[in-house]
DNA sequence: TAGTATCCGTTTGGTAGCAAACGAAATCGA
DNA sequence: TCGATTTCGTTTGCTACCAAACGGATACTA
């Protein structure tokens, strides 16, 4: 069971610190931050290149796939805020998942100015057989650490987006 | 000093875990995977808005800047790899940025096929004034983490981003 | 030393992402 | 009831991001 984790990564850092060490910097936030970053990259390029490709799928419409999947038919409104995108990005990626087939919109009858998004057979089809793969990759990515240590993890980040998100 | 963070984030995740649950599924591994992703988007998001937008920097601009600042003049190949970006994303970056005055490009005479990248004097004054503000905003977005948790965020993170970045 | 292979950065074509402007639809006020 | 305001999703203009194709420069090999 190490202690540390990657000796490169730690000495790259230490390097960084060295080049910048006679300034008064925040050197454990700036790392805590930046390694939040350098993480996610990581996490999106090896989902995206080893699991979401085959099924034609980025990042964002793997998400949007995925909280239908969950949610059910939704308005885009909402869908936009569950996914954590601005509408109008949003209203790309439904349009390219439309174009792929995996979802529908529908003009809503009461209120003609709202539309709702819902998943096609071919994209609950493909959800349903897509998701368990990409979790065993999350387990991959993330393998390493014990159950505790990925509580402990999500509970520490769950604290960073309240104060990132905080407007 | 509370002990949980923020019960909306933890009531939405336990009702998705509810949506799922019947399924044999890695929800530890989920979490963690999708809160790595959801901070480091906010995160970002704050940056770019709070910061770095008054400087005329995106995320990527700011980081290709900050490493040419610790580092000095390099060549494109090895700028890419230090910023984490692919060699054609840097050329838009880099070009970006010379466009704004910020960096320039020289033509290695030794071997022209290759290209270096410097900071200029404009891009110099704009990362020696921008860091330290941008340090205060990482302070302030871990900053409900004692220096311990920010360590442990820190390492936790490194053995993810080796995990994943494994090819 | 000529021909081939490799190694550079750039370009291309596609998706993603945001803010702000936009137009249509619904709601509010008087 | 009708004009003004608000609330929708979409469009626009920009930057970013990647993989793959490209073309010029260098290195290798016979």
């Amino acid at each position: 069971m190490p202690s540390r984790a990657e000796p490169r990564l730690l000495d790259a850092e230490r390097l960084i610190q060295e080049r910048l060490g006679d300034r008064r910097l925040d050197f454990d936030s700036m790392l805590a931050v930046s390694n939040i970053y350098r993480a996610a990259t990581a996490v999106r390029r090896r989902a995206e290149k080893d699991v979401l490709s085959e099924f034609g799928l980025s990042w964002g419409g793997f998400t949007t796939l995925w909280v239908l999947w969950v949610w059910g038919e939704m308005q885009t409104a909402d869908l936009a805020d569950e996914c954590d995108l601005s509408k109008g990005t949003l209203t790309g990626v439904v349009k390219t998942l439309e174009r792929r087939g995996f979802v529908e919109r529908t003009r809503v009858e009461s209120d003609r100015r709202r539309v709702t998004v819902a998943l096609t057979g071919a994209g609950l089809d493909t959800i349903e057989r897509l998701f368990p793969r990409f979790n065993l990759y999350e387990g991959d990515m993330v393998g390493g650490l014990s159950t505790a240590e990925k509580r402990e993890l999500a509970q520490l980040l769950r604290r960073v987006i309240v104060a990132a998100g905080k407007d």
